[in-house]
DNA sequence: TTGAGTTAAAGTCCATTTGACTATAAGATT
DNA sequence: AATCTTATAGTCAAATGGACTTTAACTCAA
């Protein structure tokens, strides 16, 4: 168009974010998805609370980018990381400039919850419950809700639950995790010929000892089976 | 490109490109997948085969920009047009000399079987089989094969096969176009019993006569509902 | 005009899946 | 030893889905 000069006018800037989740027990004792956000300290949104996000740099690849965040925001690694969706709408900064039209690629990723337990906080850092969260920056809030929509469909036909478990777990612990994310109660014998009849997960003949009651079996996931199916993807993109 | 100094070296450039199918009449008489590809007449990849596509301006909405790329390419307007993937591998380009760093948001879409005849062709435009490309530019046929699978899973449990169809059809037009998009034969009876139970197609009443054997009944799709299911992203994005 | 050909549309049979529920097992606690 | 609690196994019935049969309603050719 005009000149040279022109190339950071003409352009719109490309952004990561991520969307970050982990199980943590709520005050009622039973495990509630929450996620970390960021205080912004400059305009537009000042103060608010935001997604962990930043620019794309030349050379990052884009799921490099989104763990990178992760990383620096929480300083935990992502047990599973995916990409959600890309938010451009014109309007997503209200007091939109041409010169500041920003195309934001955003991650969803799982944390586990042993390892969220050593997660930074800080000022500027804060974890808030998924489904309690404040008026956020920008779209942030229904990037959010897309993400937790994406978890909760996924789960039932995946392995993400994986995620936010250690290497082995006992079958009750499985479906809190089912049970958090979907929010609802599953019931144990049905939610154990499900999980049997799945195939991946398997019994490793060792039991949990210490319960006030009957030794649980413990179980882990068929390594040899991708965490999610992301079709022509695979773990590549 | 080289006289556009530092910003262009210091940020990814944003495209936008679009996979678009429809079904087309094969030789032997069922439809079949088709989809428009331009040829390329620059490096790299010159003379090569690629998704319609370009960069996207700063004040022109994503899915604007891939409803305008389809137009170009084919004269169309989409009948149906959702996002697919950002992608962003550093080695999506195999000369990635830095400066040439490229993100490509790609949207996918569907024409209308009828709409699709009027379709432009040219030198430098023409219609594929989706099963017999040929070896396309960057990662195409990658981002080909991943629209594939995302049509084929989502075609089950949405109404997309509307995208193709006219405003009203016979059950035998509509399997058509499962068993074209599947790639499988399905039970007429069995079809129909599917069908009528989802509640997404309604009985017009109204019959199509000329054939050469009982008049099927036209139906049409509930319009009260949306033709696929994209969570809290609805028909925003 | 009649019978053959063709697809439409309705229905049957059976195996599988899934939700709701019952029963027994195996530990800890009292 | 009785009781509590969760683990684990099993039952029953409704819903689902594939394979198949039957009848309906049109055209076309003899």
């Amino acid at each position: 168009m005009i000149a040279k000069a022109a190339t950071a006018i003409e352009a719109p800037s490309l952004a990561v974010s991520t969307v970050i989740f982990t199980l943590r027990p709520s005050e009622e004792g039973q495990l509630k998805l929450a996620l970390p956000l960021v205080k912004r300290i400059r305009a537009p949104f000042d103060g608010q609370w935001a997604l962990p996000g930043g620019p794309l740099k030349i050379n990052e690849d884009l799921a490099d980018a989104a763990a990178s965040k992760l990383k620096q925001t929480t300083g935990l690694e992502p047990r599973y990381l995916e990409q959600l969706y890309a938010f451009g709408n014109l309007d997503r900064s209200p007091l939109s400039k041409l010169e500041e039209r920003v195309v934001s690629i955003v991650y969803w990723a799982l944390v586990g919850t042993v390892e969220a337990e050593k997660a930074i906080e800080s000022e500027n850092v804060h974890w808030f419950w998924a489904d309690e969260l404040p008026k956020l920056a920008f779209d942030h809030n229904l990037i959010v809700q897309y993400a937790l929509w994406r978890l909760r469909n996924k789960l039932e036909y995946s392995r993400l639950a994986h995620g936010f478990l250690p290497e082995t777990f006992t079958l009750a612990q499985l479906r809190e995790v089912y049970e958090a994310v979907l929010n609802k109660p599953l019931d144990p014998a049905n939610f154990r010929r499900m999980v049997e009849s799945n195939g991946a997960v398997v019994a490793t003949g060792k039991y949990l000892a210490g319960t006030r009651h009957r030794p649980p079996q413990l179980y882990r996931y068929d390594s040899s089976i991708d965490l999610t199916d992301l079709g022509p993807l695979g773990e590549k993109q």
